[in-house]
DNA sequence: AGCACGCCGACT
DNA sequence: GTCGGCGTGCTC
């Protein structure tokens, strides 16, 4: 016996959560998640339309009371039973429950009511209404006559006003409908909040590289074949103009377009081109518009008056009839990977809408993430590279210092010798430079100031965080050992944490050049609302010579007038506990390179660091993505980690440390039972944990995760079902678990 | 949302 | 007693 939830599409919160249904033998092969279907509802039994969201075997609810999938609906795969297949997707790939799956994906629905005004209008005459008031009055009928009374001062009124305000029920108004006194009126009207564009006939004539991508994507388009493509190409080659020459090629054939972007990050002039090129077809999502506004823009997608969006991840979520491309840009960004559960991935997530459109994706990205190259090297995605730089304009030259020499050589300051002459050297000039701190997530790690040696888990190979009361800790595998003094490989003393912040670079480099004008940009100083694009408009004016911040100064922004930039400390974004560390290293390298001598004079980058010999940063210094792919992935190849392996990531969180450590350990123990029992067929299976997250608590909630490392994400699925089936079955009270495929950062 | 149920005052 | 208004609560 099979049971199906189901949500009737009654546009209600009152009614808005799954109802259970009995699925009948003669339609138990054509029920799925998302398909359309008339069930009886309510005490009358009304035919009502809604969408089976979930199938199970289990009823949640009494047998007995329990009605039956009547039929059918003929109105088949629409807008909404495709995302609601799209969510049944992402519950099950990423592991979150149903209503929460449901959630990120269904455009939000309680905006309906303030875009659907209702009124109430009088129809009778106002003799009519006061012969009615005066026998309301007589037959004590106080609500019709509070409503009567207002109707003959104002022939119009708000049906929420009636109903909340005055405390008129809904029963009272329909009754008086019913006599022909008044009638409920709904009206509907969104506006543009985009406003009229006109479109310009404006095209730039592409490179011959650049039309081969779009020949080549469309000629597999119109022969139906559906794939992923990735554009590997330097800033400035021109990946937009073949977005959107492709955007709009498939367009003309009658489909629609997603461009995501990572958050913020959408250039103004990128924004112009697109208004240039598709006039009011192309709406804008960000997370400035309000719940109404984003209604609109659904609206409007499901209607067809938009033919392209451009949005962050959740854009993906548009209610577009069908689409035909989506496009990613900075592919390799963060933010594509939602932070809360379902931590789903715009990437793969593309593909899975994609599939159920029948549309192509695109990716772009100057640095890809290893994910992406590594399946455009075996063959899964189409590979285009674009090299030539059309705008111009050369490589900047490259200085890589040796922190462990200055050290030697007595120069124990933040700034190496070569970066205080070239500071110098611009400030005389009056030239702008630009400081980058690249400090992220909780580094932690020790690292000796002689040598260069960074201590690393003998497990994992990942660098040992510092902890309190004397322990290093590694926040993949658990593994825990006595912080060390002295440097393992040099015997130097000099082996510590790394401390440093924006703040005291500012202070530091004021000392050094008191005339120096300087600017400052972190998470302390772009606290207030606009802050941010004033410091960056500011220092683009030219108001101060240096400007030194963390990763949010190297993204999207142009300064012509910077001719040196200088990374503090290589090492802080290196040797993070985590295996993507320098992947990212390379990646915000080759863009804080790239803002070095975007005019005319050519630029010069500062990269300061106690392992200069690190591959990352070597080939970051001749921006040689080929070569940092090579030997990353050989890295990635020998300890299995993405994306040749997948690695599931199951999160504890719990308000008592106890709990939730013995909840972490059950849940590892469950799994360890799997292995075990693979272990025969394939030995690369792995558990590492459980272990302490890397911040161990937060709000006084603890934290704790293990991970499992496997080549084949069907199996890691398998053992998340099994994992969400053990905690249904033992409900869990304070603690909460959550699943994280792939994981970006360390916990 | 829309329907039944049940309480309460009014009327035969 | 019975009838109708109208607030309340439920819908698999």
């Amino acid at each position: 016996m099979f049971f199906a939830d189901v949500i009737v599409d009654i546009s209600h919160e009152k009614v808005d959560r799954p109802f259970q249904y009995r699925i009948p033998e003669r339609l138990q092969d054509r029920i799925s998640i998302g398909v359309c279907v008339w069930v009886p509802f309510g005490q009358g039994n009304k035919m009502t339309q809604g969408y089976v969201i979930d199938v199970t075997e289990e009823c949640h609810f009494d047998p007995a009371k329990m009605k039956e999938i009547s039929s059918l609906s003929k109105d088949g795969v629409t807008v909404e039973s495709r995302l609601i297949q799209l969510a049944g997707w992402i519950r099950e790939n990423y592991g979150s429950t149903m209503i929460q799956a449901l959630k990120t994906v269904l455009p939000a629905k309680r905006s309906v009511q303030k875009l659907l005004i209702r009124k109430v209008e009088r129809r009778a005459s106002r003799e009519a209404v006061i012969a009615a008031l005066g026998e309301a009055g007589r037959k004590k009928q106080y609500a019709k006559e509070k409503l009567l009374r207002e109707l003959l001062d104002n022939e119009v009124l708000p049906y929420e006003w009636i109903v909340g305000k005055l405390g008129v029920s809904a029963a009272a108004v329909r009754s008086l409908e019913k006599a022909e006194i008044l009638s409920v009126v709904t009206e509907s009207g969104y506006r543009n909040p985009v406003g009229e564009r006109k479109r310009e006939g404006t095209r730039n004539r592409l490179s011959p590289a650049q039309q081969h991508i779009v020949d080549s994507v469309l000629e597999d388009y119109d022969k139906g074949i559906r794939k992923t493509y990735l554009i590997h190409g330097i800033t400035g080659s021109g990946k937009t103009e073949v977005y959107m020459s492709l955007i709009e090629q498939v367009v003309a054939r009658g489909k629609q377009a997603i461009f995501l972007i990572p958050e913020i990050s959408l250039t103004y002039q990128t924004l112009v081109r697109f208004y240039q090129r598709f006039g009011d077809r192309v709406s804008l999502i960000n997370s400035t518009l309000s719940a109404g506004e984003k209604y609109d823009q659904c609206q409007r997608a499901r209607n067809r008056e938009i033919d392209v969006i451009i949005g962050p991840r959740s854009a993906l979520f548009t209610p577009f009839p069908e689409i035909g491309l989506i496009v990613i840009d900075e592919e390799h960004e963060g933010s594509y990977k939602s932070e809360n559960s379902p931590k789903y991935h715009a990437r793969e997530t593309a593909e899975e809408v994609a599939r159920l459109h029948g549309a192509s994706v695109v990716l772009g990205s100057a640095t890809p993430s290893l994910e992406a190259y590594y399946r455009a090297r075996t063959g899964k995605y189409g590979l285009f590279q674009l090299n030539e730089r059309l705008t111009g304009g050369s490589l900047p030259e490259v200085h890589m210092v040796d922190l462990r020499e200055e050290l030697k050589a007595g120069n124990r300051s933040i700034f190496s010798r070569r970066l205080q002459e070239l500071l110098g050297d611009r400030l005389e000039k009056g030239e702008q430079s630009m400081l980058f701190l690249n400090r992220r997530g909780y580094a932690g790690f020790l690292s000796c100031r002689s040598c260069g040696y960074v201590v690393k888990c003998p497990h994992c190979d990942v660098s040992l965080s510092e902890h309190g009361g004397g322990r290093m800790v590694c926040h993949y595998c658990g593994y825990e050992t006595a912080r060390v003094t002295v440097c393992p490989q040099c015997g130097s003393r000099y082996i510590s944490g790394f401390r440093a912040g924006t703040q005291q670079i500012e202070e530091k480099l004021q000392e050094l050049f008191p005339a120096a004008r300087i600017l400052r940009m972190d998470a302390d100083t772009t606290r207030t609302k606009g802050s941010y694009e004033k410091i960056l408009s500011a220092f683009a004016g030219g108001e101060a010579d240096v400007l030194i911040g963390t990763q949010m100064i190297v993204k999207g922004h142009d300064f012509p007038r910077v001719t040196l930039v200088g990374i503090i400390a290589a090492d802080l974004s290196l040797s993070v506990g985590d295996f993507r560390a320098g992947e990212r290293t390379f990646q915000l390298l080759t863009q804080a390179a790239g803002r070095a001598g975007r005019g005319e004079s050519p630029g010069e980058v500062v990269i300061q660091t106690y392992q200069p010999e690190h591959y990352a940063l070597v080939h970051a210094s001749h921006q040689d993505y080929e070569s940092f792919y090579q030997e990353e992935i050989l890295y990635r190849e020998m300890l299995s980690y993405p994306p040749v392996a997948h690695m599931l990531a199951v999160q504890i969180f719990a308000s008592q440390e106890e709990a939730g450590l013995e909840l972490a350990g059950k849940l590892a123990e469950a799994a360890r039972g799997f292995i075990d029992e693979r272990e025969s067929v394939e030995k690369r299976l792995l558990l590492m944990g459980p272990a302490p997250a890397s911040i161990g608590r937060i709000n006084d909630i603890f934290r704790f995760v293990f991970y499992l490392k496997y080549a084949d994400y069907g199996t890691l699925l398998q053992i998340k079902n099994a994992l969400e089936k053990l905690l249904e079955e033992q409900p869990l009270k304070k603690e909460s678990v959550q699943f994280d495929f792939d994981p970006m950062n360390t916990m």
